[in-house]
DNA sequence: CGAGAAAATTGATCTAGGTCAAAGTCCGTT
DNA sequence: AACGGACTTTGACCTAGATCAATTTTCTCG
């Protein structure tokens, strides 16, 4: 419950910036980020903190450029299910609309490239190198909904477990530019209940689940946060998808 | 298995069109509604028909002008999950995609207003009104699919059905303009197995449930597709929703 | 109208994953 | 180094929804 303060800085120049390539700026001409470069203020948030409450004023609109956030819904019983996971390059808000449909929460220390909600609002209707970078990414997020509705509807426990580390294991690759197969790594950014609320499982399942791949040999605990992967296409396989990107 | 053929037809006018204020075209001012006029034709497929498999070329780009299509998507092992659902004024298709990530079909009968590709993706590069308009019914299908990920994730079966339920009521209010409360009627336009890939459940206890709501009250059964809502607050109520649009 | 097929309901049983409970682990703090 | 609290794992048991199996109802089309 303890946060990191808020630290605005604003030295951090968009060329050298690491997610310059894929985030909502992707398609900008100099020019652009220079007007966007005026309207943005990096802002930082610690594991845990609370970025928007869900029915409050969202006043956020912004990058994430390190760590990771979390967006998520609540039942009025308290049963809650992650519906977006947010790693760098993602973009977070939605130009026009005042309330915030979910709860947004930085799952670790994140990082984010915030913009001013009106400002942003009037640079996108007449930028359309912004526009269509934003179109592409909604529906490149509609595409990962959908996907991820397959697994939270048909989807077993084991193979939830297995997706979720496959699909951590792209996006990383995808960041770093790297090619995603045989032997790897990785670093799990989400503790077990944010695993059980993303895929609609109790943390004791993932718990289960984690140790019974453990046991099948298809990955290795370095420690709790910390997997070894001998062969991503076993991870695959234990995943249950075909064939796809 | 038996599908009625194809019918084109281009005499309807767009200013008599069902869903001219909702779809794709809601933004446009006359002159760029010509545009769309002429590269537009109407296509109708029977109930059950496939539009696009998944993994195919997708030449299919369009809206729904009426019936119902689903998308969905299949494992190896024949589990399916339903993705999409779309309704009248829906726009199926991604411009600028060559493979269409899931099955397209024909719930019941579907008549398109669709669209010649690469003169469409042309279209849209040079009229905002149209870019402006898909960028803004695509964030209102990633708030649907989050909505729905919230459902298949942590919903009981039983509020799923109560869910679907409700969600088809409103969507048709919103069609009709009219505001859906108190006591109504509504017609399903999926059978049970298509309800089933919606809601991640199967044909059995999507009727068990349903048996369940009309012993609870909730609903009357006309005939299995025809359902009487005596209190829609009761509904919303069952479905496990606290209080949103 | 009536036969056959497809869709929907209902029942009996089984099981994957949830719930409840008890140990571990892994921290950061003093 | 050692205390305290938050995570995580593991075990024992239970339940919501799946599976298997009949019916029953509804459509289709001759």
């Amino acid at each position: 419950m303890k946060h990191a303060s808020l630290i605005f800085k604003n030295h951090m120049r968009c060329a050298d910036c690491p997610i310059r390539a894929r985030a909502i700026c992707a398609y900008c001409e100099p020019d652009e980020l220079v007007a966007l470069d005026a309207i943005k203020s990096y802002k930082t948030y610690g594991a845990g903190e609370v970025i928007t409450w869900a029915g409050t004023d969202m006043e956020m609109l912004g990058s994430v450029v390190s760590g990771v956030a979390t967006l998520s819904r609540t039942l009025a019983d308290g049963r809650r299910q992650m519906v977006g996971l947010m790693l760098p390059s993602d973009f977070i808000g939605r130009p026009g609309r005042k309330t915030a449909p979910y709860d947004v929460v930085a799952a670790n220390a994140v990082m984010i490239c915030q913009f001013n909600k009106p400002q942003f609002e009037a640079l996108i209707a007449t930028t359309p190198h912004l526009e269509r970078r934003l179109l592409d990414m909604t529906m490149d997020e509609l595409d990962a909904a959908r996907e991820w509705m397959l697994l939270l509807g048909r989807k077993t426990a084991r193979e939830k477990i297995a997706s979720l580390l496959a699909i951590i294991a792209r996006r990383d690759g995808v960041l770093h530019n790297r090619v995603v197969k045989g032997d790897l790594r990785l670093t799990l950014p989400l503790s077990r209940e944010a695993m059980a609320d993303y895929l609609g499982l109790t943390i004791e399942t993932v718990s289960r689940q984690i140790s019974a791949l453990k046991k099948a040999g298809i990955i290795m605990l370095e420690d709790g946060r910390h997997i070894h992967v001998p062969d991503f296409a076993a991870l695959l396989e234990a995943a249950g998808d075909d064939s796809d990107s």
